[in-house]
DNA sequence: CTGTTAGCGCATTCAT
DNA sequence: ATGAATGCGCTAACAG
């Protein structure tokens, strides 16, 4: 062992004076790449190894003019404790560090709160990420579609809007606003409501599939309610509406957490789920199922999401002018319809 | 305006070129930092804006020997859907992206497989952050006590070891456990359970807890299930728990996701809860409150909890010799019970 | 108050 | 097969 106390490693540069090489040898010998005879490379490997010595990741990114990062950004703006707090984002967001590590990058995890017109433009110049996710826009479609007019590398969750807009992925929301309404109607439900926030896309889709699926003598007598979306608040304005005297027999709620937030608000009213009322959600989050009763819901499925998007930004990135995607939405009974 | 198309800025040298002045004074004037006269700083900072030219922030990192980012990772390795699924770790993340945003530092989100023994090692050397947040130490407490021992912008989320380890936060877990069995006690439970995986330190200290609050007569009597904690794997344990014929008049879950599976459980093999059976959970995640019924639990303070570790963090970094943290956890008594 | 200069740690031409 | 030199975009002495 020539292995005497030379102090850490800094720099490719103290490794190359240990070896007796110059930097560039290094270099090609650690990045694996450039020609170079396998004895030297293996040497310099095994002295690296040996120092616990590793590539500065910030640097080599520098010098490549990338930056390892993929940043996904969650827009939701209003209410801090909002966005994370959404077992539905939350699980795309796992989804999303999984298949993003895979692919040998970051995960950059930025709260961003979109109070000028160029919060995303700031961000995308400020150089932080190769590339953009955005999951859920929010109010701020304008934006993105702007700003995609001019940065490939951004895919977002949600609702397609017209089209010319930023590549998308995301479930039909309509057609599971459909799958819910027919369900209601064969479970014999007539007096309907729908709990969602319409200023949200994913939800106004939801509502307007809802309304599609119900027969003409229905559809105009289906009471819309603007809840809120954290467990504390939907409960809240469940029970309010709950108290006012409000007695319908099938309700569509935005969210799966809405929907728990129902079934729980009817129980402080005696109101039976599903004997007396019929409640059906949005997302299947993993909880839906060990809910009491079990959540009856329209599945989006989470992972073939994340999945989609991370492909479809490395299609943009590598050039491909690829487009949007749409995930068929599915129906689970359970046990509050 | 002299604003031709000059084409997109690229660097400051560009932006100094336009502006007609050094580098150096555009960087100054853009930083904030150094003494330049208002005029310049003005008219330079105007430009930029109008040409939507920021500085790189790579560039900027790597100059000043930093990254500009905080790296949360969760060596909870076993099953894939843990880490993801557990409302407790995602509403932890939510909450440290807040704090870490406030102080104007990125999040880096990595999944990391603790398969060798230098994983971490591997990670710090690499560059990619600033500091390290570890959130559950699961099986890795000798790996992080280690690296504790020369790397010091790192803390951990967990139970506290023995002295000597990483600079740790977390709840009092042997608390918690002791507040559950005094609780269940209280309600005249005597036939107790515990469901929970021992390998878990933080679980561990729970039922050690747990046992210590109960009167030595009963202490003998606890069965101890090693349950998983995915919401569907942790509910068919139970079930088939239920059904090999175990009636236990009182439950202690090791998180709310195992109690709520639970209480689904104990429906299927029609147990009233709390009639029949009371069952306590911990962690207090958004949705204990909604399920039905209303979930008792240990709660952890979350958003506490990550305060403190950022706090802690950034003090070590600034070279205080700053140590542990141990949170209160308190009983919320709600309907399983 | 402002400009010149020398790197941060690395990858990559161009020589040899 | 290897070395020397250049620069990614920026900041911070050091001069003036």
């Amino acid at each position: 062992m020539d292995d005497q106390e030379t102090g850490p490693l800094k720099s490719i540069a103290d490794l190359a004076r240990l070896a007796g090489v110059s930097v560039s040898t290094v270099s090609r010998a650690l990045t694996g790449k450039g020609a170079l005879s396998k004895g030297t490379r293996g040497r310099i490997q095994a002295l690296a190894d040996r120092h616990g010595f590793r590539l500065n990741v910030a640097a080599q990114n520098l010098r490549l003019g990338r930056t390892g990062a993929i940043a996904v950004l969650m827009p939701l703006g209003l209410a801090r404790g909002l966005q994370l707090s959404d077992p539905f984002l939350v699980t795309m967001l796992g989804f999303l560090a999984d298949a993003l590590t895979d692919r040998g990058y970051d995960l950059l995890l930025s709260r961003v709160s979109p109070d000028r017109d160029d919060w995303l433009d700031a961000f995308i110049r400020a150089g932080r990420a190769d590339g953009v996710i955005i999951i859920g826009q929010a109010d701020q479609g304008a934006v993105l579609g702007r700003v995609a007019a001019h940065y490939r590398p951004m895919v977002v969750w949600g609702e397609q809007g017209a089209g010319g807009g930023p590549a998308m992925v995301g479930a039909d929301n309509e057609a599971g606003g459909r799958l819910a309404a027919q369900h209601l109607v064969e479970r014999g439900r007539r007096s309907l409501a729908f709990f969602g926030d319409m200023d949200v896309p994913e939800f106004a889709a939801r509502h307007a599939g809802f309304l599609a699926g119900l027969p003409a003598s229905l559809r105009g007598g289906v009471a819309l309610i603007c809840s809120p979306l954290t467990p504390e608040a939907s409960h809240a304005k469940a029970r309010d509406w709950f108290a006012a005297g409000n007695r319908p027999d099938g309700i569509f709620a935005a969210s799966d957490v809405v929907a728990m937030s129902l079934v729980a608000a009817a129980a402080d009213h005696d109101l039976r789920v599903p004997q007396d009322l019929s409640i059906i959600g949005f997302d299947d989050i993993p909880l839906a199922r060990l809910a009491r009763p079990p959540l009856t819901t329209v599945r989006q499925d989470i992972e073939a999401g994340a999945h989609h998007l991370v492909d479809l930004l490395f299609r943009r990135i590598g050039g491909e002018d690829a487009g949007s995607v749409q995930i068929a939405p599915e129906l689970i009974v359970r046990e509050t319809s």
